[in-house]
DNA sequence: GCGTGTTCGGCAAGCACTTTCCAGGACGGG
DNA sequence: CCCGTCCTGGAAAGTGCTTGCCGAACACGC
């Protein structure tokens, strides 16, 4: 070990002394230090650093070296409880490992990176009562914006619930916006779902394909909803029986695709075309698949939905919808941080748009 | 638009009152609200709430009546300022999108989860100055903990400031944990890079190669430059020349990975198996020389380092070397919060398994 | 019945900052 | 030359919460 201070037992005493004097005492160096060492006054000293109202040049001078000799950093909790504004912003996710989550946090994120704000990161694990929790956590930390995504159930007393707390976010002076159909009264971005799940539809079936399977996601879960709703609206577009079609409901995980694929085979494939709601399912069930000795897309076609990065190292290339994710994220954060206050909420629509490749092909 | 205050200009008075009084007034509810609504003091309600001395039934009851009718959150920053300790951990990434980083940052956030912390991510897209900058607010927000993924360079100028920052990361209360090589005075997660990919190596040689190339990230990631050092130690001891391999520098990416491959081929691909120092670059160069028309692992073998969870996806399956992302996470979690604040910088090593996969075959 | 604890409200002094308000000095115009 | 204005430093009053200390009230043992 190179360093270790914890088994030294007490410093040499001049050791670090030519050394700008680094923390030397315990505990951080606060801003009346900084002032005495420059022999200002607090008010002054908190002026020069916060650079909110001009300090004459001697006195300046001398605060920010002194700040800079004692490497002082000034506490940001104290200064939001004082200022009365935090430069926080919560995000709220299902799972860092879900890379439709983590394409959309990359998206935030580099909104937020832009404007020296902090983000506060926390996965619901598709649980709602603890969406309601860390909705709670943020406004108690006093978060600027809060940017929820995917909170997609269809459960009315959770929404009514969260609608709630996401005003009392608001009356503690955040600015939330959501990523999902239901905008719960405040900016949302709300992706073309069903549209995108329509003109998939339609695009199968202008490849020949009439007989369908889906496999969605648990039957609350708006996004799988709609895009079943759309898919079947696709069809029908197509002159194909919309009710012909498999649905079967499972997790909307890899695992839930896997398994539904899994099911579907046992049951008898009978399906040319699968489409799994989204692309995590969609990779679960290729797997499955391919286990089964089903081969994709010579046995049975197969397209997903989001276009997730994972999908470009996937043989066969899946055929899938594309959403902006990163696009979404800082979109979101956009509204959330920089739209006027007092503005009605926003809401942004986000095209989905039919990406072929080679996971399906036509019925000759 | 269901709901939309912005619109409204004022809401109709009594309308929300047998609704529990929610938050009717302007800006947050104060504890002093809530003790007033009590009929108690400030303290009084302020240990309730906190529940950190014993207060008698009667005002018990009263005030926790209270907060709720009022829907109080307290306000953490001024809990933080006030007893001078947050409940913020630190996280500090290379990027999201990295299933490398989001797998250990889900393990971090799994830990932290149940401590009822919240978790600050920030990301320094492998920029030393954003690493350092990211140390500084994580101090600024007396942040308890702090996790620094992999800061994986031996440039020593930086290696000194960071060492330095933490230390001042320190004296401010905070406590970090490191998860690479070069434990900067702090605790560290140490995966066994050189080990792993020595076993890899001589796994690779016990199935028949002799002629290797290795794909390397930049000369000065530690990372990177270990896995080499493995790797090269591995062939000697199956008796191969070390010195014989190719090693291509390139970014630790995947494009890295992609380019660095197209490289190998144009340059006329002499190896029967090529080791890329870690499985996005691994990814990156099995798309690259899918697209040159070489074949995995019909005409080389290919094999990665980390087991990210993509590769769950991939065909051939990649060989790879295991690193057990999330409990990496979680460790570092853990010694960062949960160890002895005066005990000595501890070093958890953490093993790397070789597994075998489709990607590599025998040589015949 | 009295000393000795123990329990528990409330006052007020923090915590580390920001910002308002005031006052003194400089400056300029009439 | 005087007054109004501008500039700027400092004292002090905030910001929302915690907590040390005091003392009242009550219980207990002898």
């Amino acid at each position: 070990m190179t360093i270790d201070p914890g088994t030294i037992p007490s410093r040499k005493p001049g050791e670090d002394a030519e050394d700008g004097e680094g923390a030397r005492r315990d505990g951080p160096v606060l801003l009346s230090e900084v002032a005495a060492r420059a022999g200002v006054s607090l008010a002054t000293a908190s002026r020069v650093l916060s650079g909110r109202r001009s300090v004459g040049e001697p006195y300046r001078g001398r605060v920010l070296a002194a700040a800079r000799d004692l490497r002082y950093t000034p506490n940001a909790q104290a200064q939001a409880v004082a200022r009365g504004a935090s430069n926080v912003v919560g995000l709220l996710i299902h799972d860092v490992l879900d890379p439709y989550f983590s394409s959309i946090a990359s998206g935030v994120m580099r909104h937020v990176e832009e404007r020296d704000l902090v983000v506060f990161l926390a996965s619901t694990h598709s649980d709602p009562d603890r969406e309601l929790e860390y909705v709670a956590t943020m406004r108690s930390h006093r978060a600027r914006g809060l940017i929820i995504c995917g909170s997609r159930t269809t459960d009315r007393l959770h929404t009514e619930r969260l609608v709630k707390e996401l005003e009392g976010f608001r009356a503690a002076g955040g600015r939330a916006a959501v990523i999902s159909q239901n905008r719960l009264g405040t900016h949302a971005v709300v992706p073309q779902n069903r549209a995108g799940a329509r003109r998939l539809a339609r695009e199968l079936c202008r490849l020949g394909h009439r007989q369908f399977a889906v496999l969605a996601g648990p039957v609350h879960v708006l996004a799988s909803r709609d895009r079943v709703t759309g898919f079947r609206e696709g069809l029908a577009d197509e002159g194909c029986d919309p009710e012909g079609v498999t649905v079967l409901h499972g997790r909307f995980t890899r695992e839930g695709g896997e398994q539904l694929a899994s099911e579907l085979v046992a049951a008898g494939l009978r399906a040319t075309c699968v489409f799994a709601v989204n692309d995590v399912m969609a990779l679960g069930a290729l797997s499955a698949l391919r286990r089964e000795g089903v081969r994709v897309p010579d046995d049975v076609s197969l397209a997903g939905f989001d276009d997730i990065t994972t999908l470009r190292d996937v043989v066969p290339a899946l055929t899938t919808v594309r959403l902006p994710l990163e696009e979404m994220g800082a979109r979101a954060a956009q509204l959330a941080l920089d739209s006027d206050p007092a503005s009605p909420p926003r809401a942004v629509k986000v095209h989905a748009d039919v990406v072929l490749r080679e996971s399906t092909r036509p019925l000759v």
